[in-house]
DNA sequence: CTCCCGATAT
DNA sequence: ATATCAGGAG
């Protein structure tokens, strides 16, 4: 088939590694426990406010024992310049219960379990097997979803169907690239609000360019 | 679809 | 002052 929009994928891979050359998190851990502390403690708040609240936290909370026994009321202290505080605190101990419940006090590494676990959902789960394991994932967040609909790559703001879009048209060792360049690009230059069309590298090739950008 | 909530941009 | 951010649970 010759057609040019069969190209938009590799076309952007091509085009947003060279600007988000390094892929990694913002987010600073050192341990599996700690990425899933701080990927719960990163719903709606910057990566850098995170990590100014993990930095005194991981000084005593060291693992999924410390979070278990750690009370409901300190904790929420500890983490309350996060936002959500109350439910990120239920979500962080009821999963620690449930982690030393049913697998050791050992972060799974499987994507089925992971999504078992109260707090976590398709996104964080995806978030722990990509930057912890290193294992093939998409991840769909706000940005993903966004560009992906700006970009044409999926019709419908679903995160299940901008999943399988991407699953579909790009290799299994970019999906996790795909979706993190989607990710910092919607961060950067393709942003919900004022997006810097300009300034975009996707600028020629995007449908959405001149047309009202607001979704 | 609503609620959770503080921080930041406007 | 107020809109917006944003993933998961119910």
């Amino acid at each position: 088939m010759i057609s040019n929009d069969s190209n938009i994928y590799s076309e952007i891979l091509i085009r947003l590694q060279k600007l988000y050359p390094e892929i990694k998190s913002k987010l600073i851990f050192n341990s599996p426990f700690e990425f899933y502390v701080s990927v719960i403690l990163s719903a709606q708040c910057t990566d850098e406010k995170v990590n100014f609240v993990t930095k005194d936290l991981f000084q005593y909370l060291k693992n999924f024992d410390d979070l278990n026994s750690i009370s409901l009321d300190s904790l929420e202290k500890a983490i309350h310049s996060t936002g959500f505080y109350h439910n990120k605190a239920k979500s962080l101990k009821e999963g620690a219960k449930f982690i030393l419940e049913n697998f050791g006090g050992n972060l799974p590494n499987e994507f089925d379990n992971l999504i078992k676990i109260p707090g976590i959902g398709r996104k964080s789960a995806y978030a722990i097997l990509g930057y912890v394991f290193n294992k093939s994932a998409i991840i769909v967040d706000t940005h993903v979803k966004r560009l992906a609909v700006r970009l044409s790559i999926s019709k419908k703001d679903d995160p299940l169907i901008v999943e399988k879009e991407i699953a579909s048209n790009v290799e299994e060792k970019d999906w996790f690239k795909f979706s993190y360049f989607l990710n910092q690009h919607g961060r950067t230059i393709c942003t919900a609000k004022k997006p810097k069309c300009p300034e975009c590298v996707l600028y020629d090739i995007c449908p959405k360019v001149g047309i009202s950008i607001n979704k």
